[in-house]
DNA sequence: TTCTGCTCCGAAATCGATTTCACTAGCCAC
DNA sequence: GTGGCTAGTGAAATCGATTTCGGAGCAGAA
């Protein structure tokens, strides 16, 4: 059935010791021997088993990444990337996601199947990142917001997303803005939040609603229609993600013209360059935040022995036609 | 560091073979021993070592997952389901994206991390399935195209989604079809257009044009700007993909009212609700397929021996709002 | 010649669990 | 009293690799 290193020894009239010294990178081992080593290796298609391997070195070679496809907007994104990434540099990614499972339980298993390092991913403020407990493992808070001290955390600044929003809102000319996002219901909602607050203060512009629900078409258009009703409706959407800026631009009669309110949507989503009239939006930079991740964390993996990093990314805006 | 077998075993005075009868479900342990045994196990927080069970019994409790964000075109809706329903089968779920190594090492390198089975999802016809190779593990081909012999299979049953497309075209009165598409270049594609051919046969309906490409959105427009240039341009497109129906839904101006061709797209992603107008498309039974690999794929954990298994689902019409 | 130092390699311990085998009591039946 | 059976337990082998330790052989120096 299987082919161990006992069968290769055999074959090579070797000791499994030599087998193993060959595999590692032909240390102290002759020449011409690691050479007919090599080549039963290569006869019986011999592959190490991982399991023995993990079992004796105490590494797994193996990453576990804790996430749940609300949990992020471009979860599907940092996915995979993450596992393109880590393919490159000899891991393997073990997926945990929180469904029916409460997330200590999930990181409690990934932890049991000994993976070297966890990347975590959590979208609610009220999940609590485990204190680095237990299992001396590097964790790290993948844009899990500000305020991680327990762990490194890679994360995207996304109170200056907001802030890039608001500020070209008010360029183009915008006078009364709207907010619509999440709120403190959500990690990023939290932070979009502060964003605004602090991007509106500065241009000291007039914040005409602030309405903050979950990030579904359904309670846009509901907002929307409200506003729409309202005696002095906005003339800019400041939006917490593509969904609800979509959704609103959807609603929204086309033939305004000049009229038309302005809308930003969060996100960069793929499929919004595929609306008519084309949404400006803010990019997450999730290939570099995904990238530094895994450089810290192979840092990490490396031995080094400091305080937590908390690296934040600038988004960048994204302009839709109507600019 | 790490609590063992052998700590709690000294802690309760008894033997490791005594502990790890109690973990396995208090077989032939005196009730009292257990419970001495399992507080100790709470007292420490003793979890057993994933890795060393694993290669003492030889299951590693661990599915393979190998595919690629553009495998598929709900790949991120797979990975979710799937993470769910095998964490509640108390299997972890170890992913393999195929990006810079070929489809065959991915497969190997979960081999070699001893996954107890494996669920394979290729976009192209051109990779090919491993023949059953090495270990004698169960692999199941999800979605990738009938005709895999060797392998269990579960999939989408794309000719039929077409076909409910056209047949709903044809229904709503259109005479003059446009089908933009894969074609053969990818598994989903070539099954799309068997149905295509399939129903316009059936209903003996003119096939004003076939245009096969990749399914973007680029693509799409230079496609519909020669056919609208042509002097009979079609009443009615049936799309491969979602993005190629939204792209000629936003560049078909609106105004048009009767004129309007219809538009049919494929995959029901989440964002088509946010189209306007409203798109027609056909839904994927994307969690009907992911539980049913599951579950074929248990029975063989369980020791099934049977020929391979082909399971073709239906997909259905979502009927947008221009209906 | 003897000692030192090197290279190459094998024996055996080890990682942390499971599982077989054997052993001790205790009990019942003959 | 002896044999047989069961229940409860521990010693030790095992899974498949890695790694330490030490031995053999040989070259060069004293």
């Amino acid at each position: 059935m299987g082919i161990t290193i006992y069968d290769v020894a055999a074959g090579a009239q070797v000791s499994p010791a030599t087998v193993s010294r060959v595999l590692a990178g032909g240390n102290s081992v002759a020449p011409e021997t690691a050479e007919r080593v090599r080549t039963v290796i290569e006869r019986l298609g011999y592959r190490p088993d991982r399991v023995a391997q993990s079992l004796r070195r105490q590494r797994s070679g193996t990453i576990g990444l804790v996430i749940s496809v609300d949990a992020h907007p471009a979860s599907s994104a940092i996915i995979d990337r993450l596992s393109r990434r880590l393919a490159e540099a000899e891991l393997s990614l073990f997926l945990g996601t929180t469904g029916h499972e409460p997330f200590g339980a999930v990181v409690d298993r990934l932890i049991a199947q000994r993976v070297d390092g966890l990347i975590l991913v959590r979208g609610r403020p009220t999940v609590d990142l485990p204190a680095s407990d237990g299992a001396e493992i590097p964790i790290l808070a993948l844009d899990c917001g500000h305020g991680e001290l327990h762990h490194d955390s890679v994360r995207v600044d996304h109170a200056a997303g907001i802030r890039q929003a608001v500020r070209f809102l008010v360029k183009e000319g915008a006078r009364r803005l709207a907010y619509i996002g999440e709120g403190t219901a959500s990690v990023i909602g939290a932070e979009q939040l502060d964003g605004y607050a602090a991007a509106t203060a500065e241009l000291e512009t007039q914040q005409a609603a602030l309405r903050l629900g979950p990030a579904s078409a359904h309670f846009a258009n509901s907002e929307l229609q409200r506003l729409l009703a309202g005696d002095d409706p906005p003339d800019a959407y400041v939006c917490g993600s593509d969904v609800v800026a979509a959704a609103i631009n959807a609603a929204l009669p086309v033939e305004l013209g000049e009229e038309r309110p302005l809308i930003v949507g969060y996100g960069a989503m793929p499929w919004v360059s595929l609306m008519r009239p084309a949404l400006t939006t803010v990019r997450l930079p999730i290939e570099e935040l995904v990238d530094e991740a895994v450089r810290v964390l192979q840092q990490r993996l490396g031995g080094l022995r400091s305080d937590p990093v908390d690296i934040a990314l600038p988004p960048s805006l994204i302009l839709g036609e109507t600019s």
